[in-house]
DNA sequence: TATGAATGAGGATTCATTCAT
DNA sequence: GATGAATGAATCCTCATTCAT
């Protein structure tokens, strides 16, 4: 095994264990053995727990931020693209659900940890605002809206929504009504 | 001062705390340094760490709620109530941005305290879900749109965008534009 | 005990399993243990590893200043006063080796330590030299010898023979002949 | 490069690191790469960390020992012989000031080191004393004085100036004035 | 009742040593 | 022979919790 692929085995095995126990209840012993590692060579890759855990999300967020480009693109209008975004976002939630939530949770994160953070998730609301815009010019999305409140509405809506629906009604990601959320969103609530 | 007093004073001590440095950075001495006691006082009032910090939620939980009716009473129409729902989100979210997200970054709490939580937030879900029924009523709502998904919209639009001004933009609650988004989430996003 | 008296409990214990194994292999626990307190408590008392074995030097440089005062004192002559710091610098070695060589095997400490530690000898040397000053006041000592070479020679040459001696020969500090190497070191080589 | 070369390479990268950051303070990557070879190649030439500082000691005091002599050979009395062994004391603490203070400061040292230590030394202390031996025959060295009290008086008085003039005053050791000290030691302090 | 000194389990990190290549 | 990636025992330090006063 080469040396960047046992880099993202020790990187994957710390996104498993933090899935499950949080950023502080990891414990490097356990990211290890997860990783079927010693203790001393996660040192070899990483300069410290802090360090691993950064490049983590790092790592995630780029994975996150891949697959939900292909995932727009599929989406033929915008009702397909935010259902999509919608099915994506669960199945991902579902899967690492600290990790979505580790760009809310950062409060209590070293300074550089949240810098990064920032930086990589800006890059996923671009993405989106992107989607915003094209929909605005071939006139599928109302002009006079802030494509930064429609991000908003979009994101928040269908995060909130999967989260409801995953954790508190123990739904699994493929009986979410995707459909459903997307148009509540883009329709709005009046008549 | 009063034992219950007392008690209050060490919950606002820890909300303080763990404000500024997030669970568990937050350090029973410095908790209670914060509250003007001593270390060992506080388990006269609370079993433990963990118990002190459920509580914590609790109360907090609590006193959202309570503005939370009293704002949304306050806005005359659904624009209105949304908008209310966004300044007072945002004053709360920039007073303890830690609170609000631990109804999300809660995947590492003990069981009970998810429970706990679940169980608080739900109440909040209900008040706004109320409101949305009597536009509904009212026929200031679409009849055809599954509440849920319009509760969602609501908090997770605001939230989103309220989260993004203030950590992102280092905007102040005051400078949001909290017509805007309400009316961006009340209208949609087509044509 | 009170939090004095416990403090120099800890710096004797610490003083003792350092003499033993030295500083880098002296353990807090067995310090601690040897103090008969907890591996926790020393941290209430000193801020870490550094912090305790710095201030276990100071403590030791200043007894051992303040009963190198009173040897002194006691001697009559030249010739007693260094025979005095010869005793009094065999007990002391033989009770403390490593401490007496930690002003000089200092290369490898942390520059703050460095610091201290000069400052603190420069006591010691002072104190030597005042007595030389004062031994040539009275013509005891030969006012064309420059006071601090003579310092240099009387505590090199005691130091030197008492550590062959003690380390070496295996002499308790009571078999060596402190008057010979006294002499020796007032009256020169040279018929 | 032969076999004994890379030895002798390796022992000298030794003994640089060690000067710089004390015995414990080498770590045995540092040392492979200041000798330019792997980590494991020193496990080829050498049993462990212990038996590589105790190689590196003999090393060393081998060759000071070889330069003692010569350095001794080329004084025409006992004051060009103990100003040249000053000389020579200052310029190779001045380099390698942890080695000399390793036989003083060797407390700490696993037994089988510093039963090596002690007779490596004690070739040091012969050699000096056969001077002061052959000092007596010749009449210079007065005969009542016992030998080994002289060579204390001659390493220590030596030793301890030159420290406190490199370590302390910050000099060169072109600037000490080993002259002086040397006449100090012959002449003593009495008038 | 209130306190804070004492505790020690727990966890991050280091580094001498091994061994497959 | 030479290497350096892998290892885990060892150790410093933290902090929730206890309990004597």
């Amino acid at each position: 095994m080469g040396k960047e692929e046992k880099r993202i085995e020790i990187l994957k095995a710390a996104l498993k264990v933090i899935s499950g126990v949080g950023f502080e209840g990891a414990k490097m012993e356990d990211i290890a053995k997860e990783a079927g590692v010693g203790k001393g060579t996660i040192y070899e890759y990483f300069d410290s727990k802090n360090a691993l855990l950064l490049e983590m999300i790092r790592y995630c967020t780029k994975c996150f931020q891949e697959g939900l480009i292909k995932t727009l693109a599929e989406g033929e209008d915008m009702l397909g693209k935010i259902r999509n975004l919608s099915m994506y976002g669960a199945a991902f939630l579902n899967a690492h659900a600290v990790l979505m939530n580790s760009h809310i949770a950062h409060q209590a994160m070293p300074e550089d940890m949240k810098t990064q953070m920032k930086s990589d998730w800006s890059l996923v609301y671009k993405t989106i605002e992107d989607e915003v815009r094209k929909g605005m010019e071939i006139q599928e999305i109302r002009s006079d809206i802030d494509p930064e409140m429609a991000v908003a509405v979009i994101i928040g809506g269908v995060n909130q929504y999967t989260f409801k629906k995953l954790m508190e009604d123990n739904f699994t990601p493929q009986e979410i009504d995707h459909t459903g959320i997307a148009k509540t969103i883009l329709t709005g609530l009046l008549y």
